[in-house]
RNA sequence: GGCCCGUUAGUCUAUCGGUUAGGACGCCAGGUUUUCAUCCUGGAAAGAGGAGUUCGAUUCUCCUACGGGCUACCA
């Protein structure tokens, strides 16, 4: 039995597949990048593969501190933590882009030798004229290409006596590759099938900065190569520069060994064009990052999902179906349910638009299938938080009581808020249309039969308020709803006798009590 | 502007040439409920447009339109 386990779980680690979530720790992480966390880890999980986490953090100037930090923390609270990586260590490390430095430089140089990419040094002034000038002749996107190369500072261009003198006396440089002038590169996407580009349509893209870094392509490539990265699963963003890192791969010589690429389609604004962005955020009324995040800089703040409500199995479930679905009617899933039915090949290809409506009835499905002591037990932080301090058998059944009519836990707290509290405020139209003299003889009535009831629960409630409808030839609807209003406070809720029955007879008393001194008439 | 990707109801989607175009969210109506919610039943709601290919196109091809992405020494 051990052993047959064992055997199952080698086998497993020896599978070859091996996939990266490798964001930049510009700031916070928004859905769009946790619905790419998402797949590739479905992936490596229903292929028993590894899921790898790397931080791109080549460009310093866009740095954000608390950054990487909070993307480790997001993909933890959804449930999708990588097993090698940053925080996590592996045997292709450092997983740090920053921290690769050399290699990078290494395989710059292999590219500068092999004749595939050059050096250059024009200032970007010179680079701005050039653009400038380009498009003054019509040119409306100008390139650093085959044609304008020949015009500018680079080793192409220079003697080779100059191109060594400024390399020797520190000039400052970037290395760019040399596009070829007219050739056709495609690959075949696991999603999109096959996408060809013509190489003069592209441009001599910087691969290494002159502050030594590289660029994300050159880097991504070196990358995902070096750690043995079998399939690429990112953002459409990526798809127009994808024909550059296929030409990257060829001239470092790993394109028989080049990973397979899946370009996910983008998730898009729920109001009006385009992507989904960072600032949609708070800007709609609904979080778009998993967590709330704290600009320690700059002190902007924004809302995320767990501070929201979410649960993260919902969350994810909500995400995973924002461009992918199984070919079945079924909706719900849980985390192993989705890694079973996960499937590349069942990814759309186009942009789907994030609907917050959708997403928050995925978490009350979620919270409804939860027991009722389960549901307790996630509850009684946030009420401790909130200043309650009630016994975990009462929040269950409070739990029991109201679970049906909630989206977020949340919800239990504010629209719950009689459960723990006196009501504050008193719905204003049932006071106004029910409530007068002879309604509140009625209840100072009924006051005091309460008090002489022995038996404390919901059958003996209905019953005695059942006798004094008969009794005083009134309807339901003439007791009820104030008899509502004078608990709760609100004209929602759960039948009105069970929560009675559940805040006990003390309470019940006191709250009737206040309510009639507070609105004599 | 150029290049690339996409296009089934308001939204997420099923359909791998022949279906009354299915499901879900949301919406509307009815039922259940003292109320709200849940739940149940029902309803409105879709193949962008135009050419082809085919006995037959939502499905394949092309064009147009629209949407999106990219077009930095950012990722």
């Amino acid at each position: 039995m051990f052993n047959f386990a064992k055997l199952f779980k080698n086998l497993i680690m020896s599978s070859n597949i091996r996939v990266r979530f490798a964001p930049s720790p510009t700031g916070p992480l928004h859905i769009g990048g946790v619905r790419t966390a998402l797949y590739n880890y479905l992936f490596a999980a229903k292929n028993g593969g590894t899921f790898i986490l790397r931080i791109e953090d080549t460009d310093q100037s866009r740095y954000v501190p608390g950054a990487e930090n909070y993307i480790i923390r997001s993909l933890e609270w959804a449930g999708l933590m990588h097993t090698e990586g940053v925080g996590q260590g592996g045997d292709f490390g450092p997983y740090r882009q920053s921290e690769r430095k050399e290699i990078y430089r290494q395989y710059a140089m292999q590219l500068i030798d092999s004749g595939h990419a050059y050096y250059a040094f024009d200032t970007p002034e010179e680079l701005n004229d050039m653009r400038e000038r380009m498009r003054k002749q019509g040119l409306p996107s100008p390139q650093y290409n085959a044609i304008s190369r020949q015009y500018m500072k680079n080793s192409e261009t220079l003697p080779r006596e100059e191109t060594q003198i400024r390399l020797d006396r520190g000039d400052k440089f970037v290395i760019r590759i040399k596009m070829p002038r007219k050739e056709e590169v495609k690959f075949e996407d696991m999603i999109r099938g096959w996408v060809a580009f013509q190489s003069d349509q592209l441009d001599d893209k910087v691969i290494f900065k002159s502050d030594g870094m590289p660029t994300y392509h050159l880097a991504n490539v070196v990358d995902d190569h070096l750690m043995k990265i079998s399939h690429v699963i990112r953002g459409e963003e990526w798809l127009p520069s994808t024909p550059l890192h296929v030409l990257l791969y060829r001239y470092l010589g790993w394109e028989t060994e080049r990973p397979q690429f899946a370009h996910l389609p983008l998730i898009l604004r729920p109001d009006g064009n385009g992507k989904l962005s960072k600032r949609d955020g708070d800007r709609l009324g609904f979080p778009v990052f998993p967590l709330d995040w704290k600009n320690e800089e700059n002190g902007d703040t924004a809302s995320g999902f767990r501070e929201r409500g979410f649960f993260p199995e919902p969350f994810i479930n909500m995400l995973a179906f924002l461009g992918w679905n199984p070919g079945t009617e079924q909706e719900i899933f849980s985390k192993q349910e989705l890694i079973n039915a996960f499937d590349i090949s069942r990814i759309n290809k186009s942009g789907a638009r994030f609907d917050f409506e959708k997403a928050k009835w995925y978490n009350q499905q979620y919270l409804k299938s939860l027991s009722d002591t389960t549901l307790a037990g996630e509850l009684l932080p946030l009420l401790k938080q909130a200043g309650f301090n009630h016994p975990a058998g009462y929040v269950k059944e409070v739990c029991r009581l109201f679970k049906e009519r909630v989206y977020f836990l949340n919800d239990f707290i504010q629209e719950g808020s009689y459960f723990f509290q006196q009501p504050a405020v008193y719905d204003k139209k049932i006071i106004r249309k029910k409530w007068n003299t002879s309604i509140q003889t009625i209840f100072s009535d009924l006051l005091a039969t309460f008090k002489s009831l022995s038996q404390w629960d919901a059958g003996s409630i209905e019953i005695v308020i059942k006798a004094l409808i008969n009794q005083k030839n009134l309807k339901f609807g003439d007791i009820l709803p104030v008899f509502r209003v004078m608990l709760c406070g609100t004209l929602a809720g759960p039948p009105i006798f069970e929560v009675a029955e559940l805040l006990g007879k003390t309470e019940t008393l006191q709250r009737m009590e206040t309510f009639i001194k507070l609105n004599e008439a």
